[in-house]
DNA sequence: CCGAATCCTTACGGATACTG
DNA sequence: CAGTATCCGTAAGGATTCGG
């Protein structure tokens, strides 16, 4: 379905939600996270440790901006050394969720995109 | 839902699908242009102007990536001068059909995402 | 174990000027 | 009109070190 229901916000706008959320997305390791989570709480270095590749500095700064938009939480155990937890909220989980559906599109139809890119490719390869 | 249903691909994987996507709209002008494009084909500087703060350089180069991935067609006219067209694919409109529930997650979960934030901030203020 | 702070590199985006 | 080419400042991200 393509009909327009184009939302009343100002897509220009910083503030205009799609912008807030598709900001959010677009920092990779934060659905790397998310997905992660999904799975259950998890402890930050065996967070870490799951996603290989993320630095620590990276990692948490991710996680604190996570836990700032209500997506994930953030649990102490007062244990020593210390342990935290972070686990998805229930509103982390329906964006998760919905990213789905887009990771699902992307399953669908990436093959048609690899398509293009080769047809793209070979036009300019002979020009 | 939160039924983990994972997909069978690697998504430290650069080449997983998943993130194949997300990377293309991390891109925040990319989504502009797309949207734009819902409303019908347009010429390169008719789209400068209608996403105000988008640089001609970035834009040309967004647009190249855009349809080398087969989510625009560029359409030259032998005009003089010469005038070109970009346009939704059948592949681009199925994409924007599936960002527009993100888009509509958003609209309606950020009040909670601002109330999280709000919240978070004001721990912090007191801490 | 969890994270903050520092340094350093590099890669993105803006401004400008030029071509077909 | 529709780009390409160049320069350049800024800010994000990695590696490393230190603290609670």
């Amino acid at each position: 379905m393509v009909t327009s229901t184009k939302p009343p916000y100002d897509v220009y706008d910083a503030n205009c939600p799609a912008r807030q959320v598709l900001d959010r997305l677009s920092d990779k390791w934060a659905l790397l996270v998310l997905d992660r989570l999904r799975g259950g709480p998890l402890r930050f270095n065996s967070l870490r440790r799951s996603i290989s590749g993320v630095s620590q500095k990276v990692l948490s700064q991710v996680l604190k901006r996570l836990e700032r938009d209500g997506l994930i939480s953030r649990q102490v155990f007062p244990t020593v050394p210390v342990s935290v937890e972070y686990a998805l909220t229930s509103l982390g989980g329906t964006l998760t969720a919905t990213v789905e559906l887009l990771t699902h599109w992307a399953e669908t139809n990436m093959a048609a995109i690899e398509a293009a890119q080769a047809r793209y490719d070979a036009s300019l390869a002979l020009a």
